[in-house]
DNA sequence: CAGCATCCGCTAGGATACTG
DNA sequence: CAGTATCCTAGCGGATGCTG
């Protein structure tokens, strides 16, 4: 193995997570890595921005059909938000019935494409993570995890 | 703008789109995606991988001052459901007083690359974001929203 | 030091009913 | 069709106290 290369590319991740982190080396609560991380750690921001990539322009029932087990509610609210951060746009055509299209912004795109690589990581690496939990699932561990 | 470099580009998104939602271009409950990606959705996954690929080796204590803010519950909980996933190791040194050392393993630091990505994406637009918002906020808008 | 155990508030998010 | 409005609950996650 070259331990030159491999040198290198840990000291561009160092070099990241710096950046990432800050000169202090903490992430405090107002900061604004942990700020945008947050907006996307609920449970459907990741999965619109997926399916509108995807899709291109989508309506909202669309849109609904497509991220199995969303409530109304919750696609709503989180449209708003992704709205709102400006990585989706929404259009309203005042006809009756009522159309609306939602669209990612280039802003959004711009995120799609980091996201992407982590849902192909994921869907690359699902067995070993499941192999990983059975083992661990056989083993005994402490009362507080088997809830 | 060269048209077939950014049609090769969206390509390859789409391509690695279906990838991730499948050919059914849904992600259903049962879905690994939607599986593993819940996983991270959690307040202190990320940052916990963060730290631990900025660091190398970390004792909890140690752990615990460079996430401004979590508890030690969390931070418990969050190593744990880590450990499971076979993304963090866990060495216990059977001394007095107690030593834990937490290490990524190597399917860690796969997904640190990633995440890495997704962080510094985040440093990079969080004030496209902030001035998103704020905009958003200036106008009128539905009382869902104002809570 | 590195944790469990317990209590407990808050809020993300689901179900349902109604509207322009 | 594309939402609001309201109600309601599971469970995330904080505070505190105790242990090997």
């Amino acid at each position: 193995m070259n331990r030159t290369i491999v040198d290198n590319q840990q000291d561009r991740l160092q070099e990241k997570l710096q950046k990432i982190l800050g000169t202090s080396g903490r992430v405090s609560g107002g900061c604004p890595t942990r700020n945008i991380l947050d907006r996307f750690s609920d449970k459907w921001s990741i999965l619109s921005i997926f399916h509108l990539g995807n899709a291109g322009t989508l309506r909202f029932n669309e849109l609904k059909k497509r991220i199995d087990g969303v409530s109304q509610r919750m696609l709503t609210v989180t449209l708003r938000n992704l709205e709102r951060d400006g990585l989706v746009s929404r259009r309203v055509y005042p006809e009756i019935p009522p159309r609306v299209e939602y669209e990612l912004t280039e802003l959004g795109y711009s995120l799609l494409v980091q996201v992407i690589d982590l849902g192909e990581w994921a869907t690359d690496h699902s067995d070993q993570i499941m192999n990983a939990r059975q083992r661990y699932d056989m083993r005994e561990h402490s009362p507080m995890l088997v809830n």
